[in-house]
DNA sequence: TACCCAATTGACCAACCTGGTCAACTACAT
DNA sequence: ATGTAGTTGACCAGGTTGGTCAATTGGGTA
């Protein structure tokens, strides 16, 4: 029952969620302190459980919290709509990065959520992040224009390997951007190689 | 002072270094425990702070022998003489994904010491971490066939973007791996698209 | 056999941290 | 002045941590 939390000010419920999305991203589950939360919150030990029963209740409203924040924000957007596949996984890397780099802790959150094995949360988080991933599938290859494509070529298992070996580029580029420079946040320099790749990718599978 | 430790029999010091590798690579320095080394190495809690002074040396004594190990198998693979320059990071990606496999606790080990930030360890690591990859870095451009390029590409340009391409898209693979089928072991099948993408580039890229 | 010394044990320690509780206090509306 | 909802933080028992050290074992030597 969380119904006591939904019912205070929004600063304060930000504040709160902030501050365990922070602790929980950096630590994990199991390692996430509770003491460090409040303290981070700036509200006191008793008060936390005076919103949420125990620890997992927190961490189970905060997975959904943010899961509806991702939905929300990434969704909408309009380069999904792109008709060309390849650009429009082009479009979807660089809108992942830039989320990724808006939202450095949210993404360590489900990271973290995914990888976190020994404890039972992991049984107890739906199939709500497996549905994320699914969704965002489905999305690439909604209404996408195929009449450009060779015939021979087989289409799906080729936008498959792209939208893998771009997905684990725009990883690199992330990885490599998040250990130098913290202070950009365009990546046009980093996603121009990309530019070159797509163009190379249609002159081989576009007739 | 390791000296005690390397004079005790060597399947004495393989259990130890393995117990010791596989608490580390799960939980990291930090919430390793001693405990839970001691019990799986099938020795006494005294025993093993006779060999090491304390948790630090021996996570240090580690990190190193890890390094070599990594380093005499990685290095001595022919597929490194491969003179093209595509076949040859095809090929060592493969290598990757192989060496991955086998020693998944090695690789988990090496990304918990780069990845843990909260200890005072992370600064004693000497930069041998970062000296393996810049000389694997190295290695991909030592005596490659430069002849084969059109005249207006940047070489260097090109070979790092495949290079990243291919990185990103092998750690899918493994991720893809290490989450479905445990029991295989030569990554065919998804190293077939690749081949099919090495021959996509050397069209593009060589006259 | 008696002795020595190195290897090995594991009970023990103080320090620390954990999630969670609850009696008490505050602020404010009636 | 009274009631009530919001809020505090000292406190708890339980557990884990890295590290110590007196005691035991076992093999070699004389």
């Amino acid at each position: 029952m969380t119904s006591k939390f939904l019912n205070i000010d929004e600063e304060k419920q930000q504040r709160i969620l902030n501050a365990a999305l922070n602790e929980f991203a950096q630590k994990g589950y199991d390692h996430a302190s509770t003491n460090a939360i409040v303290k981070l919150a700036g509200i006191s030990k008793g008060l936390l459980f005076h919103y949420f029963n125990n620890k997992k209740e927190l961490y189970l409203f905060l997975h959904k919290h943010f899961i509806d924040v991702l939905q929300n924000e990434f969704f909408n957007e309009e380069r999904f709509a792109e008709p060309d596949v390849f650009e429009r996984l082009k479009n979807i890397m660089i809108l992942k990065s830039q989320m990724m780099k808006k939202y450095p802790e949210i993404f360590n959150f489900f990271i973290s959520a995914y990888t976190e094995t020994s404890s039972d949360i992991k049984n107890e988080l739906d199939d709500s992040h497996h549905e994320l991933m699914q969704s965002s599938y489905a999305k690439i290859f909604e209404n996408i224009d195929t009449t450009m494509f060779k015939e021979n070529i087989d289409m799906k298992r080729a936008i498959q390997i792209v939208f893998w070996t771009l997905e684990g580029y725009s990883n690199q580029v992330m990885e490599k951007v998040k250990h130098t420079n913290q202070s950009d946040n365009d990546f046009s320099a980093e996603f121009a190689e990309v530019d070159l790749y797509i163009q190379m990718l249609k002159t081989a599978f576009y007739q």
